[in-house]
RNA sequence: GGCGCCGUACCCAAGUGGUAAGGGAGCAGUCUGCAAAACUGCGAUGCGGCGGUUCGAACCCGCCCGGCGCCUCCA
């Protein structure tokens, strides 16, 4: 029985989804104005998960995640570069599904924008208005918020207890400084559409309301988004929303924690953040690779904590699915006729699917997850060296694919374990340091790459026949040169080798 | 001023009442010509501090200390 912890009750609670079978599902995406960091790759893959996991349950998802592409920020980068602001929107849309690629995510089900459903927010505002819940000032339209009683509930806070005007002016037209824009009214030079209130656009929280309820009913089961959405956007929609229907509006509210750099919320303010396509760039490693890593990384500290990011971080990540894919890639490729323990395997697989769904019904607990996969990685180990079959070793690969997949781990045919490369997302790399320095430490990998596989089996065999005639100074002599070429030879009780990058 | 999150071994990190998962690093051992990998063992009598509730607390309550976040836009 799966659990969340939802942000209204402060609880966790038995998840039962309003349709049986059917899950709901919608997620606050991005305002695509800029390239998306490590912050928004954290809450794009704790939600893609929930949504694999949810799939794995049997349920049919469906996911709902959209795109602010009208707002204040847009307006204004438009404005500097001297473009319309859908070149801006597209062009980051764009960087988003790619670089979310890159880390597997996968595209939610319906990708929504603001600017397609302007007549569904006025359609919104408008009730909110019939129903005296907002009121018009001027070309501007705003929410009362006094008129909704339970304002506060999600993010449990008292409307007395708001500082209004702590950090930003009181509007002195609204009645109330918590009241919030459902429409604005055009300034010049804006993008702007045609209302009943003359011309404008849709203020930030209406967008989410309208959308979730029109691809997803005006109920629906699970809202998410960060935690630094609680307020005020997430307690605006609520109150929106449910002073518009009379009916609850999102059922469980999921919220991921920030990823920080040195214990602090990393963010474009601070200028503390890492894009996702930087990472990707100063990574030695292949794109999938280093895909993998970070998806491991994120994955790997519970979705409602804060998650330091730091380059020891990455690195350790890397450390540990080298133990995974030295099982995947290399040992459980090598063929076996020794069947003496295929029947335990059976078992061991048993054990990690009940483990890892254990983990995963209790509040999506990935850390516990891979733990899981830690249990049955050690258990494999220990059959390979009494004896697998190939028959077994393609079972016991196929288990880690396919559970695995709710994660969107341990999916890759290729894998690289030398030592001397790194992600070094901290280092400022210069281009003359890169064509110096840099360049010697990635040098091994880059030349293991462009040694061919055949060359590489040459020179092992080489060095088998060295042993053979028990020449170990020649043997060592090969296994020192591929090494430095970053080749690492395991040489195995039979007399052979086995080798990797 | 209000609300909230966090503080578990060298590092990362699960665990929300029943006597501390897992990983990384390290050390020792098995194996090996050596090495690597794998496996085995070692590693917090203690979970920021002090009290309290309980047969029993990392987990509940109170106070305190330290770090962070939100109350502007923010994943």
């Amino acid at each position: 029985m799966l659990r969340i912890y939802n942000t209204l009750t402060g609880k966790k609670e038995p998840f039962e989804p309003l349709a049986p079978k059917t899950v709901r599902m919608y997620v606050c995406g991005v305002t695509v104005y800029d390239y998306c960091h490590i912050g928004h790759a954290r809450s794009a893959l704790v939600f893609d998960v929930i949504r694999r996991y949810l799939e794995s349950s049997k349920y049919r998802v469906e996911f709902v995640k959209n795109f602010t592409d009208v707002d204040d920020k847009i307006i204004k980068r438009a404005n500097e570069q001297g473009v319309a602001c859908e070149a801006i929107t597209t062009k980051y849309i764009d960087a988003y599904h790619e670089d979310m690629g890159k880390l597997g995510v996968r595209p939610a089900s319906i990708e929504p924008k603001a600017t397609e459903h302007i007549a569904d927010i006025i359609e919104l505002a408008k009730m909110l208005l019939a129903k005296g819940l907002a009121y018009q000032v001027d070309g501007d339209v705003y929410f009362d918020v006094a008129k909704y009683p339970e304002y506060g509930r999600l993010s449990k806070r008292r409307l007395d207890d708001l500082q209004a005007g702590a950090r930003v002016d009181v509007d002195e037209r609204k009645r109330d400084p918590m009241d919030f824009a459902l429409w604005k009214s055009a300034k010049p030079g804006e993008p702007a559409w045609p209302s009943p209130w003359g011309q404008g656009r849709p203020g930030w929280h209406i967008e989410c309301s309208a959308m979730s309820m029109k691809h997803l009913g005006e109920t629906f089961d699970i809202h998410g988004g960060g935690m630094d959405l609680i307020f005020p956007h997430h307690e605006n929609e609520i109150a929106q929303s449910c002073g518009a229907t009379g009916k609850e509006f999102a059922r469980y509210w999921i919220h991921n924690g920030f990823v920080q750099i040195n214990k602090e919320k990393m963010s474009k303010s601070l200028g503390n953040f890492f894009t996702i396509r930087e990472i990707f760039e100063k990574s030695e490693w292949p794109e999938d690779i280093t895909g993998e890593i970070l998806r491991y990384f994120l994955l790997s500290t519970h979705y409602h904590g804060p998650l330091d990011f730091s380059d020891q971080a990455l690195n350790e990540a890397k450390n540990t699915l080298n133990g995974f894919y030295d099982l995947l890639v290399t040992r459980l490729a090598e063929p076996d006729q020794n069947s003496s323990t295929d029947r335990e395997l059976g078992g061991a697989v048993e054990r990690c699917k009940l483990a890892f769904q254990a983990a995963m019904d209790d509040d999506f607990n990935t850390t516990g997850a891979l733990a899981a996969f830690q249990g049955l990685k050690t258990d494999i180990n220990k059959l390979l060296s009494k004896g697998l079959s190939t028959e077994a070793r393609k079972i016991a690969r196929q288990a880690f694919r396919t559970i695995g997949n709710v994660l969107g781990l341990f999916q890759l045919d290729k894998w690289q374990f030398s030592s001397t490369s790194k992600i070094t997302a901290f280092k400022e790399v210069s281009v003359s340091e890169s064509l110096s320095a840099g360049m010697e430490e990635s040098a091994a990998v880059l030349k293991s790459e462009q040694l061919p596989d055949t060359e590489i089996e040459a020179k092992i065999a080489e060095r088998a026949e060295a042993k053979k005639k028990k020449d170990f100074k020649r043997a060592d002599a090969i296994r020192k040169e591929l090494n430095a070429l970053g080749i690492t030879i395991e040489d195995k009780p039979d007399g052979t080798s086995r080798w990797k990058r």
